[in-house]
Parts: structure tokens; C-alpha cells; sequence
DNA sequence: TTCCGACAGTGGGGTCGCAAT
DNA sequence: ATTGCGACCCCACTATCGGAA
């Protein structure tokens, strides 16, 4: 008999999401930490920060409807559980659903009520406990009696929670020393505040010189090559080498051969200025046809970090001597294109310039910060252009979680002048605070019209909200074929009636 | 005592591959 | 051929805790 079940994973789980201290969820997952067995040290890191060994097994929201009643008795341990999803992620071909729900219906059916909720908010991808990969570096920590930052340093060369955790529970500081950068394995990669304009960004980053970087709107890739041998990894660490020949070919034909890049792919058009994001995406998701999508799509790579050269690790290395290590390893014309200053004069001239290119914005970097990869570090901060529109409130979503009960997520339209009728743009959750979500609930509820069903409620058209958005994409969902990205609320506008709402047109204009 | 960095949560649009219909 | 689902590409914003100032 195993010292730590299933059950006492979900016991805790429930105590770490019962206690709003983040010192107190600390407390509950070291101490179930400092029981776990070696060989299930893995497991139990990768569970109660809500990650599978598997990563993915195929199994979501939507599998998880309809499950069988638990039993009464909790016997069910962590390698059982793990061998069982291992299976269902194995399932494949013909028949593959109806086997997967059969072994799915088999693990529910083996354990408890408790035990059952937590593996659904596993599955679900959805933990809700407050602790996920920033709590449990601490816990690992404390469980193994290491420092927290031995913990973060080996999570970036290794960028994968539940090996560290487990190699810090069984092997302590020397196990997690043993981790080096591995040229073949991703890092986390180093990530970016965001600041409203060059200014701010200057600011931020506290005087003295700023390197400012073209951002681009493609994907993000770290290239890593050991002789003629290249892999690329995406920014959650998953392998796209084949969907990127032009870039494996870029990277081979670059003089050193030990070599970890940090980038960006984009597909440009003919007059390189850049495609939509969309095309991009597309194109790097596309895992067929590789070579006729060369043809009508091809894609180019801009490096803006090295993190190795030459069998030299450069990650503690500051920004400036990184970005000199890159400049001798990588042509110009692969380097994205930065300009290092202390004039934020200058800098708002150096964004103007790529905006008129019809790029994204810019990434602000203090030459002085070393690769911190997986933390959102104040050491880079990007700056993007934002749009604002007057729309109309069609519809609201009920919320979930801390939102449940709660209006929530708007469906919003821009005026039709032709017709009088509002076209549905898109929807946003984000901006509100509790105390405008609880009263546009209200509000809300006091204006419901037409057919309304458990998750929506339909609204006379008569609220104005100005509605934040990085841009307007073509849309094959929405009845105007045009959807906002990344729209956000700003604030209602109750000095507006919906005839003095933003027209389709207006938002059309900002398509091209 | 106040301020602020880091984290978790709450979801957005679009596209692919795959299995089922 | 079309549809549903899971996964993953891009992502913004607020509330909260607890250490820094």
C-alpha cells in the first residue's frame, strides 16, 4: 500500500483552494510533497499543479459529460491513474473515441466522489485552487529544503515543472545543479510586460538605454542546432521542425553549428510588408503540404536572442552582450530589426517607422537583464498600438468561477446604418471590475429581451460601451465576416445612445 | 504603513488534424 | 463532405497576497 493516494492529492487540493494565503497553499502541497514515494514524486507535482505527465491525453471539457457514479472506498494510487491516461492518450485511428470513453468511464468509475472532482478539474484544465506552476516552485522548494531560486533556474534550462519537482524531491540543490542547457531541449522562454505607449515602456525600464525591438505578429520559435541536426520549439515547448523548412534551412546555413536562437516566424508578402496573423498561424499549423505552402506561403525568421553560441551559454549573460553574441553569429538580415537609445524621442520615431511598416508594435529590453525565461520579467516590455470603438451590448454571458452568478462576457455590435440592425463583432470579459460586474448584472436583467437560455441573456440594445482592440481580422464566424482582437471594455458610455454607436463601415476601414 | 511584483483566474478569435457522422 | 472536439497559435485585464520600500 502506497503512503500518498489519489485521494490525498484531492484532499489537498481541496485545502490549498480552501485557504486564500498563498504561505498556507505553500504549506499544504510541501507537506504532501515531503510524503510522496520517488518513483510518484513526478505525478504528484504534475497533478496538484494542474499539468499531466502526458501533457495531453485528448480528453476535454466535452469528454467529461456524463460519468459514471463514484464508488465509496478511495484506494486508487498515482501510478495506476497515470498508466490509465497513459492508455487513453495511446488510443488512435478507427474506434479510438468510443475506447477512450471506455477507459475514461473505467478511471471514474474506480474512484471516489472527491477523488472524481479533482481528476474532472484536472482534466478539465481548469484547477481553481489558486496554485499552479508559481506556487508549487515554492513548494518543491520548501518540500525539498532548497532555494526557491535553484527551483526557478533549473525550470528555465529544463522548462518542465514536474521533472524538476521531482528531481528536487528525490536528489535536493545537487540534482537541480545537475541541469544544464541542453542544445535539442527547449527553455522557457524569457516573456513580456506590456506598457500603453514608448514612454511608459521607457520608464519601466529606469533610465539609462533602451534597446527597442520590432515586434512582429507572427509565431514565436527557439531554434536549436547541433551539427546538421535542427529542432524549432514554439513558445509552450512543442516541436514544429517540419512545419518550418525555411527556417531549419536558415539555421543550417549559418556558420556556427551549436546554437540556440530565440525568434519569431511571420509569412510577408512579396513587398514585405506582413500578412495577417492569421496566415501565419495557418501556415506554421499546417503539417501537410509543407512544400507546395513554400511556394504561396513561405515564411521568414528574425532572431532577437542567443541563448547559446559556440558551446557557450549566454543566458546569464546581460541583454547587450547576448544581442553581440547574436550580431556575430546571425546575418543582418535574420536579426530582427533594434535600435539601442536613451531618447525616448527617438524611440517613438523608431515606432511610428515600424507601424508604417505594418508591424505590431515594439519590445522595449534593458541591454542590462539576463535571459529570466519563463517569468514574465520587467526586463522586456512591449508597446502596441490600441483602437477604440463605440459598440452596443447585444447579449451577456453568465460567468463562471469567481464570475458565477454574475453577467459576464458581452456580445457586442457595431451600427448597421443600412438597416438599423447591430452585426455582432465579437465578445469580451475583460476590463471589468467586480463592482461594474455586479452592476451591469443588474442593469442587465433590467433590459432582458428575446429568446434567452442557460448560458445567455439577450438584451434590448441600449447600452454603449467603448470597447478597446489591437485590430479588426477577417472573420468566418461572425455575420459581418470582421472580428475585434483582443477587445477589451474601457467604460460604459451612458451619455451615448446606440445611434451614436460606431458603424460597420468604420470598422471595415480598419480591415485593411 | 504603503506600494508594487508576481500569480492565478477568466475567458477572447482563428486554425489545424482527426474521428465520427 | 461536414461537424465536433482537442490542442495550440496569438492574447488583456483584475484581484490578491506578501515582500519591498
Amino acid at each position: 500500500m502506497r503512503t500518498v493516494l489519489l485521494i490525498d492529492l484531492a484532499r489537498t487540493s481541496s485545502a490549498v483552494a480552501a485557504d486564500p494565503a498563498r504561505l498556507a497553499k505553500i504549506r499544504h502541497l510541501a507537506e504532501l510533497l515531503s510524503r510522496v514515494e520517488p518513483d510518484e514524486a513526478e505525478i504528484a507535482v504534475a497533478y496538484l499543479s494542474g499539468e499531466l505527465p502526458q501533457r495531453q491525453i485528448g480528453v476535454g471539457w466535452r469528454s467529461l459529460q456524463d460519468l459514471p457514479e463514484p464508488r465509496q472506498i478511495a484506494t486508487a494510487s498515482l501510478t495506476e491513474v497515470d498508466a490509465l491516461l497513459s492508455s487513453i492518450k495511446a488510443q488512435s485511428g478507427p474506434g479510438s473515441q468510443a475506447a477512450r470513453k471506455d477507459l475514461l468511464e473505467r478511471l471514474f468509475r474506480s474512484v471516489t466522489a472527491q477523488e472524481q472532482a479533482f481528476l474532472l478539474r484536472l482534466l478539465g484544465g481548469e484547477m481553481r485552487q489558486g496554485a499552479l506552476n508559481g506556487v508549487m516552485i515554492e513548494a518543491v522548494a520548501k518540500a525539498a529544503a532548497t532555494p526557491a531560486a535553484e527551483v526557478r533556474r533549473a525550470l528555465t534550462l529544463r522548462g518542465w515543472l514536474p521533472a524538476v519537482g521531482a528531481a528536487a524531491l528525490t536528489g535536493g540543490v545537487e540534482a537541480l545543479r545537475s541541469f544544464r542547457l541542453e542544445v535539442g531541449r527547449p527553455v522557457a522562454p524569457m516573456l513580456a510586460q506590456s506598457a500603453p505607449n514608448v514612454a511608459a515602456a521607457f520608464e519601466k525600464l529606469g533610465g539609462g538605454p533602451v534597446a527597442l525591438e520590432w515586434k512582429l505578429d507572427g509565431v514565436r520559435v527557439q531554434a536549436h542546432r547541433s551539427g546538421d541536426e535542427v529542432k524549432v520549439f514554439t513558445r509552450t515547448l512543442d516541436e514544429i521542425t517540419a512545419q518550418v523548412p525555411e527556417l531549419v534551412e536558415a539555421v543550417l546555413g549559418l556558420s556556427a553549428e551549436d546554437l540556440v536562437l530565440d525568434g519569431e516566424v511571420i509569412a510577408l508578402r512579396p513587398d514585405g510588408r506582413p500578412e495577417p496573423f492569421q496566415v501565419t498561424a495557418s501556415r506554421v499549423a499546417s503539417k501537410i503540404e509543407t512544400e507546395r505552402l513554400r511556394g504561396t506561403t513561405p515564411l521568414s525568421v528574425f532572431f532577437f536572442d542567443a541563448l547559446r553560441v559556440n558551446g557557450e551559454d549566454l543566458l546569464d549573460l546581460p541583454d547587450g552582450e547576448r544581442h553581440a553574441a547574436l550580431e556575430r553569429a546571425v546575418p543582418a538580415g535574420l536579426i530582427t530589426p533594434r535600435l539601442v537609445t536613451s531618447d525616448p524621442e527617438e524611440g517613438m520615431a523608431f515606432f511610428t517607422e515600424v507601424l508604417r511598416q505594418g508591424h505590431e508594435g515594439l519590445v522595449a529590453k534593458s541591454p542590462a537583464t539576463p535571459y529570466a525565461a519563463g517569468r514574465r520579467g520587467a526586463g522586456w516590455v512591449k508597446v502596441k498600438p490600441r483602437h477604440t470603438l463605440d459598440l452596443v451590448v447585444l447579449a451577456a454571458e453568465w460567468g463562471h468561477g469567481r464570475r458565477q452568478g454574475k453577467l459576464s462576457n458581452l456580445h457586442l455590435g457595431a451600427r448597421d446604418p443600412e438597416s438599423g440592425e447591430f452585426v455582432m463583432l465579437g465578445k469580451t470579459f475583460k476590463g471589468l471590475t467586480d463592482e461594474l460586474l455586479a452592476w451591469q448584472t443588474e442593469r442587465f436583467l433590467a433590459i432582458a429581451d428575446g429568446p434567452s437560455d442557460e448560458w445567455m441573456v439577450r438584451l434590448r440594445p441600449e447600452m454603449v460601451v467603448e470597447i478597446a482592440f489591437d485590430g479588426v481580422q477577417r472573420s468566418p464566424r461572425y455575420p459581418g465576416g470582421m472580428a475585434l482582437r483582443f477587445a477589451r471594455v474601457l467604460r460604459y458610455r451612458p451619455d451615448k445612445s446606440p445611434e451614436d454607436a460606431d458603424t460597420v463601415d468604420s470598422v471595415r476601414q480598419l480591415l485593411l
